[in-house]
DNA sequence: CCGTATCCTCGTTGATACTG
DNA sequence: CAGTATCAACGAGGATACGG
């Protein structure tokens, strides 16, 4: 298990949880691999902005993790899918309740678009 | 609203409510509120190993989010009340299941307990 | 009691170039 | 196609000291 998990253990169940999911993109990845396995290209595009070198690194912590399933297909060119392990279709009803979440918190921001400026 | 909420939301609903409720003890902050309206000595206390400099800062980011009220009393000694706003009421139900499953993959984690350390 | 100010370190991320 | 290597820049976070 990875470091930040092993240190959000010592806190709260809810660290860990947070400690699995919160990197960057992480929970678009899941978001889209909910619905389909697919390939490192294909998540590249579902998933906007992100450089080839973090999308890497956010797999392989999803993996370490145990939510994402990584499958190597030895053929030339080269083909890597990754869909959700038993553990990551837990998620599912998570991930629909953030996103439901998120999709709210968005429109009330829509609704008062002041900028707080937190530094 | 805070950039790093404002960049999510060019991305998806989920990374949104990651990046309000993403931050280091934000969560098992919130998870304390539900219950309690507390103070800063109290917060500090129930989350464990967290720093003034910490606790205040992801305090007034939840407060910048919106999910967050801070009250403060002019007494001598100073007293600040911290407690949920009606849209951290909203979080309630996502906290319970964020709780839920991380104690369920510390469960299993605690039975295989192997490490992959990532880096 | 409830913070802020300052300094410093370390991890994370972006950009770019390269490879099996 | 699916990554890795390398370097530079940035920001989060700890330690400590101080203030209203």
């Amino acid at each position: 298990m990875r470091d930040s998990v092993a240190k959000a253990m010592e806190v709260c169940p809810v660290e860990v949880a947070i400690a699995v999911l919160g990197g960057s993109w992480k929970m678009t990845i899941v978001k889209h691999l909910v619905s389909a396995t697919l390939r490192f290209g294909e998540l590249s595009r579902v998933v906007g902005g992100v450089s080839a070198r973090m999308l890497t690194r956010q797999l392989r912590e999803l993996e370490a993790d145990g939510v994402v399933h990584r499958e190597v297909y030895a053929e030339v060119p080269p083909r890597v899918e990754y869909s959700l392990t038993e553990l990551g279709r837990t998620l599912v009803p998570l991930v629909q309740m953030l996103d439901e979440w998120g999709a709210n918190y968005q429109e009330r921001a829509a609704q008062s678009p002041s900028r707080s400026r937190i530094r």
